[in-house]
DNA sequence: ATCAGAAGTAATTGATTACTTACTTGCAGA
DNA sequence: TCTGCAAGTAAGTAATCAATTACTTCTGAT
């Protein structure tokens, strides 16, 4: 029998404390979970989980950290393989709801860090992991637009946030469902719709 | 010059508080708002506050009563003043902006409740007035599919879910900006994205 | 004008929370 | 094999919060 490691490194806690607050968020508010709560999910006592992170506000910027790489790397890289603009915009759709359903948590961090009234650091970073998601839909959709695929005079700034906007729906109605088991399915009809929207008319 | 009213009868605080409690949640995040704050809105002491509710959580209840019965109201009125199918979901549009930008804080409490693991009285109100929201919109698309005037074979919960998450899109982007100022001229250009979505194409 | 009851306060309570401290122990490198 | 140090614990601390309590005062109906 493997003897049981019962310390780690820090650096190897501190993604563990990561990967338990994505889960956490996933099943309650983001804003109630306390540094017991993770530490009880790491298999901690409270007070060892400040031998990993000087604060707790560190904690969710170290997650913020993962997710903006993790989910902007996997939305470019989504947005690289396409052939076109188009099929561009889907794998981005598709890539970030598979996303979510992998990491429910994520878009409640997200939101329940935008509601903040204060500018912390944790903020900052949100909303800058937000502007390079608009951006790379920004860039997306000007392609289009190069190409002639978009209807006439489209608001492109509107069609970035209906992008973000859908998917935000998709997340009410798994939270109203409590379980995101139709979300891949609902997002495909919701892209469809939203294809239409901006798309040239046939 | 007239006696300021030291005193009031519970009912009139109640709807002081019901108040208070929405602007604050216009300008922080809800999970946070206390009820030292919501003393200090309506220029009450903490104590004074369980007065007129028994608890906290009845504060929130009253609130949500209040979003659902003005909300809704306003909805289906603006439905009913229209005169065909799509005008109606247009007057529906609009009017929940507007609502929205009178009271920013009533997305984010709705939002807020909906993040809740456990299933509270006041997160059981909230997804009855999404239930009701829904339907409404529901008898509209059903309406104007009657009258042939959406795309053939619409996915109606789809159309429904886009037209929260389109809502729910541009009050993310209010939050980013800071400001609801831009919010009603976006509406309009989010809302024409939205009726191409689930119009029969020209 | 009186006064009972409602509306108010200030102080307190017990629970919870992020963070600290004093101490213990597993383990990698010599 | 030994040992210094990082990783861990358990117990605390100060702050904050919802709710309670003992007491005071305004006010409307008689």
């Amino acid at each position: 029998m493997k003897p049981v490691r019962t310390r780690l490194s820090t650096e190897a806690r501190q993604t563990e404390i990561v990967g338990a607050v994505l889960r956490l968020a996933g099943v309650r508010s983001p804003g109630l979970i306390t540094t017991s709560d993770i530490a009880g999910a790491v298999g901690l006592s409270q007070g060892a989980v400040f031998r990993h992170f000087p604060t707790k506000d560190a904690i969710w910027l170290a997650v913020m950290d993962w997710v903006e790489d993790q989910l902007l790397t996997l939305l470019e890289a989504a947005a690289g393989n396409a052939v076109a603009p188009l099929p561009a915009l889907e794998a981005v759709f598709m890539a970030h709801v598979n996303f979510v359903v992998a990491w429910p948590g994520v878009p409640r961090l997200i939101f329940s860090e935008l509601q903040r009234a204060d500018d912390t650091p944790v903020k900052a970073r949100v909303r800058g992991l937000l502007k390079r998601y608009r951006q790379l839909l920004m860039g997306l959709l000007q392609a289009a637009a190069r190409d002639e695929l978009l209807a006439d005079g489209l608001d492109q700034a509107a069609a970035a946030t209906l992008f973000i906007g859908s998917i935000q729906g998709l997340v009410m109605q798994s939270m109203l469902a409590g379980t995101t088991d139709r979300m891949v399915l609902e997002a495909a009809g919701t892209f469809k719709l939203y294809l239409r929207a901006i798309g040239r008319p046939a």
